[in-house]
DNA sequence: ACCTGAACACCGTTCAAGT
DNA sequence: ACCTGAACACCGTTCAAGT
């Protein structure tokens, strides 16, 4: 995922004030915002920062957007712009785990992509491409139309539920200047220092619960979900 | 889940201003919290409306609490302060549908939890009761502690994305004014009017796609996962 | 020990007014 | 057609000052 800063169709130079700003397209403004995302986080997306990146005032904003709401739907579409599907070889297994570890990683690319994406419900242009194109692999692979739908239901749900889990808590331990490690040992010592009457379980397992890396829990779920659709399917098909 | 209002504990009626507050401790802060979310939504949960709810203006919490993240950590874990482990009857499957239902259900019963929920890392107490619980039936059921572990985390990952998905759409449809059903098919005649030639399966799977409502969708998830686990067991245990 | 007023640096949104 | 200044009703947080 190359190219992020100017997109270069449009000089975004500053205009004489008061004047119209040729590329201040919906489009633009999208864009906009996906730089001030990565640069300042959700909580630190404004529309004031947002026009400032356009270079432009905050109300001008609402000549274009009605709201912010509207905003961030621009900002969830423009996300998935550059998500690209896996290569269309290989069984349906393999093809369904290269879905959801692209979506992942596409996910855990940018700045607090999760949340944005996590509480949005119409599809943009851009994701609505990318199930189209799954719930032909899935129809391909023998599911019925009524399983497709809800396996592509299923499976957002649980990339999205997992990135949001593993993306936000990271954000707020770096922001405290702690890495990856320090807070797993440190959710560790946690459960280990528990009272051991009440909580057998959890200090006898307190390493295996923070052990595994986020990449292995990730595909641990993945496979077992994988396992549970083929059961759909008949048995010279899985 | 009966009995919201007054915890009944302590009155909390008014006090001679710059007195101090006799049951203003952080478990009635996190109460008020609730009280406040219930109300207004995640959205409109400031430091200010807590603080009026308690009878004291916002500079107090200060006093508390760290800052409004450790509020919602306190808030994080008074949502869990009532959910309920489902009986420890019949065989794993059941008791694990059970708890997913439940943790579902209850995310459901409070308004916005699963946002609150999403992003905290630390489990409450409340929290680690539960977990504590579920992993002693899953190592009862024949599975590794490394897979328990695992299964544990991947469950509340797919229920925390599979409910936040469905209330925070469900909240932002309901304040336009719209019930679920015609949510449901507005997004069926959105994707039925899409261009046929680029959108072949959206067109027409677009009923499979909104058709079936959320708790056959969730069910169909959690039988494919419960599905998935069963392999990891050995055959006689299953 | 606990609460307050006042202030600071922010928000999203509206609207009359500009060009 | 598109942008702006000014205003409104909010935010989270700090801090000196009160009791």
């Amino acid at each position: 995922m190359p190219a992020d800063e100017d997109d270069a169709t449009q000089p975004p130079g500053p205009t004489r004030p008061g004047a119209a700003h040729p590329g201040l397209t919906r489009d633009a403004l999208a864009r906009a915002a996906l730089r001030v995302l990565e640069r300042e986080g959700l909580a630190g997306l404004s529309m004031r920062k947002v026009a400032a990146e356009v270079g432009v005032k905050a109300a001008s904003l609402y000549w274009h957007v009605r709201n912010k709401e509207e905003l961030l739907d621009l900002l969830n579409d423009a996300l998935m712009a550059d998500a690209e599907a896996p290569p269309r070889t290989g069984d349906w297994r393999t093809q369904l785990r290269g879905y959801c570890r692209r979506y992942r990683a596409h996910l855990l690319a940018k700045r607090d992509a999760a949340k944005v994406v996590a509480g949005r419900l119409a599809p943009g242009p851009h994701l609505l491409r990318l199930m189209e194109d799954q719930l032909d692999r899935l129809r391909e692979a023998g599911f019925s139309p009524a399983d497709s739908a809800m396996i592509s239901y299923l499976l957002g749900a649980y990339v999205q539920g997992f990135v949001l889990q593993e993306q936000s808590p990271m954000a707020a331990a770096e922001t405290t200047g702690a890495g990856r490690r320090e807070v797993a040992d440190a959710a560790a010592e946690r459960f280990r220092t528990l009272p051991a009457a009440e909580f057998p379980n959890l200090v006898a397992m307190a390493d295996d619960l923070t052990g595994p890396d986020l990449d292995a829990r990730f595909d641990f779920g993945l496979d077992r979900i994988l396992d549970g659709l083929a059961a759909l399917l008949p048995p010279d098909r899985r």
